[in-house]
RNA sequence: GGCCCUAUCGUCUAGGGGUUAGGACACCAGGUUUUCAUCCUGGCAGCCGGGGUUCGAAUCCCCGUAGGGCUACCA
C-alpha cells in the first residue's frame, strides 16, 4: 500500500517553525517512502481563518520546495481539501446525521452558562469534570420541539464508558488512556461547522491517510478521534506524535518568543538548505554524526525510528552557525544571484553602475563575513557609499607617526598593484621592511581607506578602489 | 486539580547493562593575514534525585521531582 501522508495547518496565522517541522517530517517521510505528501486546509474555525494566512502558508512551503502532490491549488481525487469547501459540500453534517441516527451522538441545547455551571460544581465536589449528558436523554418529541423552536444546538459524540483505550505511537511506546474521565465532545458546532476532533478523523479517513505525523499536542486528542474511527468504522492509521519545538524558556515555541513567520527567517536571508537541515535535527537525528545534510541526504536518511521523544529547544545561534556554512557552500553564481536579491533598491542601483569585476569584488569580500545574506546591506557601505560619506567619517581620523609612515610607505610601494593579490603582497612586505605586525599595518590602511576599523577582506578592499582612489583618500588623511 | 508525554554538557544530540559517556553549537585559549570574520588546533562542561533488579545501571523497573502538553461549540 503506498504512503500518503498529510500536512493540515489552520490558516489562523502565519506559518511558524513548528508547523514548518511538522510539515518537513511529513515530507521528508513521503519522499523517503515515494508517498503521497497532501496539504489540507483546516479552516474551520471561521472567526479566525484568513486567506491571506494561506497564501503564507503557501509561500513557506515553496520557499523550502514541499511542493503538495495534492492540495487545495494543486488538486486531486480525494479533495476538497478545504474543509471549508467540504463544509458546503455537507460531507461532515451527513455523517454527523449517521451517528445520531445509530445512536453514537445526541443533540445537545446545553448552553455556555449550563456547561460553566456543570463544571464549577464539579471544581467544587473535587471530581474531574466530565460532560453531564443531560440532552441525550431527552425524549424524541422534546428534541423535535427545540429544534422547531429554532433552539441553538451542538451535536455531541457520546463517548464510550468504561473503556481503556490504546494506541501504538511509532515514537512512543504504548499509549492508553481512561476513556470515562473523557466529556462527550462536540462534533458539529452550533453554527454548522465541524469540530477539529471530528473533522481531523473524518478527512484523514477519507484521504485514505495512512501514517499521521504531527506534534506531540495532539496525543491527549487521541481518545476522541480513536472512538470516532471505532464509531464510524474506519481503519486506523498509523500515529507519530513529534516532540515539540521549545523556546528558550521551554514552553511550546510561539509569538512570545518571537517566534515569527517562516517568510521572516526567508527575508532575512536564511537559505533554504540551513533552514530544513536544522530543523530537521530539531526532533530527529541521523545515524552517524555528520551533521551538515543534503536534501537527499536527509530524504534517504530519514526514518520515523529515529524521532526524538523529548522536545528541543529552537536555537537560532546554530542556525546561523549553519547557515554561514551553507553561505561559504553554494556555488559562485547561486551566491551572487541570491546576494544581489537582498540588497536593497538604493545598493542594487548604485552597484549597477559598477563594471563587472568591481561588482565581483565587493559581493565577494564579505563571503566570509555573512551570517544571513541581508547582512550585506551592512557591509556593502563601505564600497558604495558617497565620497562625501567618507570624508564626514575620515576627517575624524587622529593617526600617530607609525601609522603615517605606514601609509607613506604603503603610498610608494602599491603603485603598481592592480589586483587583490598584489595589494596583499605589497602590506606584506610593508610588514617585513618596517618590522611591525600585519595589524599594525593593515590597521592604519583600512582607517585611512574606508574609515572605519573593520570590515571586507583588506585586499579586496584596495582592490575595488584601485591606486588613484587609494592615493587621494590617504593623502587626505596624513 | 485531573489526564497524558518527557528527562545525557548552557543548547541540539549519540550511546540503551561493562564506553576514558562520543559529536555539534555557544563559550574560552592558541594558531593561520595580531582587522571584524572564515579556517585549524586545544580546552571547559553532562547521564534530575531516591530506591530496586543485577557480579555490574546513564542504560531495565518503581517512586519522587522537574518541565511540557491537553483539559473549548481553537486547531
Amino acid at each position: 500500500m503506498t504512503v500518503r501522508v498529510r500536512f493540515a495547518p489552520s490558516p489562523t496565522g502565519n506559518l511558524h517553525i513548528g508547523t514548518l517541522r511538522a510539515a518537513l517530517f511529513n515530507w521528508l517521510f513521503a519522499k523517503a517512502k515515494k508517498g503521497t505528501f497532501v496539504l489540507r486546509i483546516e479552516d474551520t474555525d471561521r472567526e479566525r481563518s484568513k486567506p491571506e494566512f494561506e497564501t503564507n502558508i503557501y509561500d513557506g512551503l515553496k520557499w523550502l520546495g514541499f511542493t503538495p502532490d495534492e492540495g487545495p491549488l494543486e488538486g486531486g481525487d480525494f479533495g476538497p481539501y478545504r474543509q471549508s469547501e467540504r463544509i458546503e459540500q455537507g460531507v461532515y453534517h451527513d455523517i454527523a446525521d449517521r451517528l445520531i441516527k445509530e445512536g453514537k451522538a445526541y443533540y445537545c441545547f446545553l448552553t455556555d452558562e449550563d456547561i460553566q455551571r456543570e463544571k464549577e460544581s464539579a471544581i467544587k465536589k473535587g471530581i474531574p469534570y466530565v460532560h453531564s449528558r443531560k440532552s441525550s436523554e431527552m425524549s424524541e418529541s422534546e428534541i423535535k420541539n427545540c429544534l422547531s423552536e429554532g433552539k441553538p444546538y451542538a451535536i455531541r459524540f457520546k463517548m464510550t464508558e468504561d473503556k481503556i483505550i490504546t494506541f501504538k505511537d511509532s515514537v512512543r511506546q504504548t499509549i492508553e488512556f481512561d476513556c470515562s474521565l473523557i466529556s462527550d465532545f462536540v462534533l458539529m458546532k452550533s453554527d454548522g461547522t465541524p469540530s477539529y476532533n471530528f473533522a481531523v478523523v473524518v478527512d484523514d479517513a477519507l484521504m485514505a491517510i495512512t501514517h499521521v505525523i504531527r506534534g506531540e499536542d495532539h496525543i491527549s486528542n487521541m481518545p476522541r478521534q480513536l472512538s470516532l474511527y471505532e464509531a464510524l468504522g474506519y481503519k486506523v492509521p498509523e500515529f507519530a506524535h513529534l516532540p515539540m519545538i521549545l523556546g528558550p524558556d521551554k514552553s511550546k515555541l510561539s509569538k512570545r518568543h518571537g517566534a515569527t513567520a517562516v517568510t521572516e527567517y526567508r527575508d532575512q536571508g536564511f537559505l533554504k538548505e540551513s533552514f530544513m537541515n536544522y530543523l530537521a535535527l530539531l526532533g530527529w537525528s541521523p545515524k552517524d554524526e555528520q551533521e551538515l545534510l543534503s536534501e537527499d541526504e536527509l530524504v534517504s536518511q530519514f526514518d520515523l525510528d529515529r524521532v526524538h521523544k523529548s522536545g528541543a529547544v529552537f536555537d537560532i545561534k546554530k542556525l546561523v552557525w549553519m547557515n554561514g556554512q551553507y553561505i561559504r557552500q553554494i556555488s559562485d553564481s547561486q551566491f551572487s544571484t541570491l546576494l544581489r536579491s537582498y540588497l536593497s533598491e538604493d545598493y542594487q542601483q548604485k552597484l549597477s553602475l559598477l563594471t563587472e569585476e568591481k561588482q565581483h569584488l565587493a559581493l565577494f569580500s564579505v563571503r566570509d563575513n555573512l551570517d544571513v545574506l541581508s547582512d550585506i546591506n551592512t557591509y556593502i557601505d563601505v564600497f558604495l557609499e558617497t565620497e562625501s560619506d567618507y570624508d564626514s567619517k575620515s576627517k575624524d581620523i587622529v593617526l600617530n607617526d607609525d601609522q603615517r609612515t605606514v601609509l607613506s610607505s604603503f603610498l610608494s610601494l602599491s603603485k603598481e598593484c592592480k589586483s587583490s593579490e598584489e595589494f596583499m603582497g605589497c602590506l606584506n612586505s610593508i610588514c617585513e621592511s618596517l618590522s611591525l605586525g600585519k595589524g599594525k599595518v593593515f590597521k592604519p590602511v583600512r582607517l585611512a581607506v574606508t574609515a572605519r576599523q573593520s570590515g571586507p577582506f583588506i585586499g579586496d578592499v584596495l582592490a575595488f578602489f584601485g591606486v588613484d582612489r587609494l592615493r587621494e583618500r590617504i593623502q587626505r588623511c596624513l
